[in-house]
RNA sequence: GUGAGCGUAGCUCAAUAGGUAGAGCUCCUGACUGUGGCUCAGGUGGUUGUGGGUUCGAGCCCCAUCGCUCACCCCA
């Protein structure tokens, strides 16, 4: 016997019904995004490995050992996408959008890959939902882009959501923070751990968010980005906050959410949920106001969010899963006789109508039909049998109330109707 | 990449101190020749993740490997 093959390793197949429920969600989000004038946007999976490298940044984790990277047959570095924001800036560059009334507002659904160990909430290949706004850099921008994420979020049933805050300042206030992070922290290096002490080198502001109890504990004398922000920044994080507070939007500050890639500048955010362990963010976001020059193209601010659908699918609210609807609520079964193809021309009839109907074309007993439509969850059956065929009758069976009545054919799609 | 726990039927799990694999659910059939949800009877389904070792004998012990789960790390 042939060895079965299975899935590769922190991949997931998703199988009905569980699939209606992605579908749900992802309706919901274009159905909202549109709400706010947003596109879809879709971008390959595979990209060249410069473009993370160069937005994402070289060092950090993502693009230092998760990414899927390798050479085509021609040598080529390519890269599945570890995020989906770099490729719609890139995509925006490429094609000009820029030249496109602004700011530009895309989104995005499709499935992201990184190489890391799986566990709860963590996949190597996982699945995002994202907006972009390319082209705004006021504050009530921000805002809008957070309201639009919470409605989405509400939509599907989430309350109380928290959103967490903070600004990194704009290149300038980063460059003196750095500086004295850098001097505050060299002082005390030998008391860092191994991967703090490179970040030091690297990228200090990442020791900031150390889980380590013993630096948190040095951290606790460092210096703080507010005292570093550039008039600008203070004036959009104050722009911003102003706006949330006026449309009741639920946020605390948290100053030491930095988050894992370089391009961020000024806000940035999280959500984060329950009931996750320890991949508890459902949601992160910021915005990059470099980004798109870094790219190559024209001097343009842009912010987005990025959801992880696996991870929001996982806390979903019951409310919002129980009123995805089951399928084929109408199953038509012959009886006696009746060759199975009087079925399915029945059902094609009734599908012409838009409802959703089952046929039963494999040859079992009614018994065993009516048992297995009872299972599957539907509502109706109709029984197509030899007495009334010749005179245009069908019995038409509510499965859930246990009645059956004789109705012509012609009163079929109606009565059926009238039931659902 | 590091650590821990776990891999027996499609699913959930059994299998006394190593003695040659079983139940429930699901699925199919029948009791009920054109009528389901209950009950009863029967059937399908496993080289115990894989490879090696110890042993007269391994689902059980040892090693390796793969996978799953959780945590570290990182992030969605």
């Amino acid at each position: 016997m042939p060895r079965a093959i299975k899935s590769v390793k922190g991949t997931r197949d998703f199988l009905p019904p569980e699939t209606r429920l992605w579908s749900a969600v992802e309706e919901t989000a274009r159905r909202v995004f549109d709400t706010y004038g947003y596109e879809e946007i879709r971008t390959p999976v595979l990209e060249e490995t410069d473009l993370f490298v160069r937005s994402v940044g070289e060092s950090t984790d993502i693009v230092g050992k998760e990414m899927y990277t390798f050479l085509d047959k021609k040598g080529r570095s390519l890269t599945l996408r570890p995020e989906n924001t770099a490729s719609v800036v890139r995509a925006f560059v490429q094609h000009g959008l820029a030249n496109q009334p602004l700011p530009a507002k895309l989104f995005y659904i499709g499935p992201q890959f990184r190489y890391e160990r799986p566990q709860k909430g963590r996949y190597r290949q996982f699945h995002q939902i994202g907006a972009e706004l390319i082209g705004d850099p006021g504050p009530e921008t921000d805002a809008e882009l957070l309201l639009m994420l919470l409605r989405f979020l509400g939509e599907l049933g989430f309350r109380d959501l928290l959103v967490q805050l903070n600004t990194v300042g704009d290149d300038e206030s980063r460059a003196a923070y750095r500086e004295g992070l850098r001097s505050f922290l060299e002082p005390l290096r030998q008391q860092l751990g191994e991967d703090s002490r490179r970040r030091l080198d690297s990228n200090p502001l990442r020791i900031l968010d150390t889980k380590s109890p013993e630096e948190r504990e040095l951290l606790k004398g460092a210096p703080e980005l507010a005292e570093f922000l550039s008039e600008e920044s203070r004036d959009h994080f104050d722009g911003l906050r102003r706006a949330l507070d006026r449309f009741g939007v639920a946020y605390e500050i948290e100053p030491r959410l930095v988050r894992g890639l370089d391009y961020y500048t000024r806000t940035v955010f999280e959500i984060i949920s329950e009931g996750l362990g320890a991949q508890d963010a459902i949601v992160g976001g910021g915005r990059y106001d470099g980004l798109v020059a870094e790219l190559g193209g024209p001097e343009l601010p842009g912010i987005g969010f990025a959801i992880g659908e696996d991870r929001l699918i996982e806390v979903l609210p019951e409310r919002f899963s129980q009123a995805v609807a089951a399928s084929e609520p109408v199953v038509v079964i012959p009886v006696g006789e009746v060759p199975a193809v009087e079925a399915l021309d029945l059902a094609e009839r009734l599908r012409a109508e838009g409802l959703a109907v089952s046929a039963e074309l494999s040859g079992r007993s009614v018994k065993a039909a009516l048992k297995k439509a009872d299972r599957s969850g539907a509502r109706l059956a109709i029984l197509i049998g030899e007495e009334e065929l010749g005179e245009g009758l069908v019995t038409l069976r509510d499965l859930k109330a246990a009645d059956q009545s004789t109705v012509p054919r012609a009163d079929l799609v109606a009565r059926v109707e009238e039931i659902l």
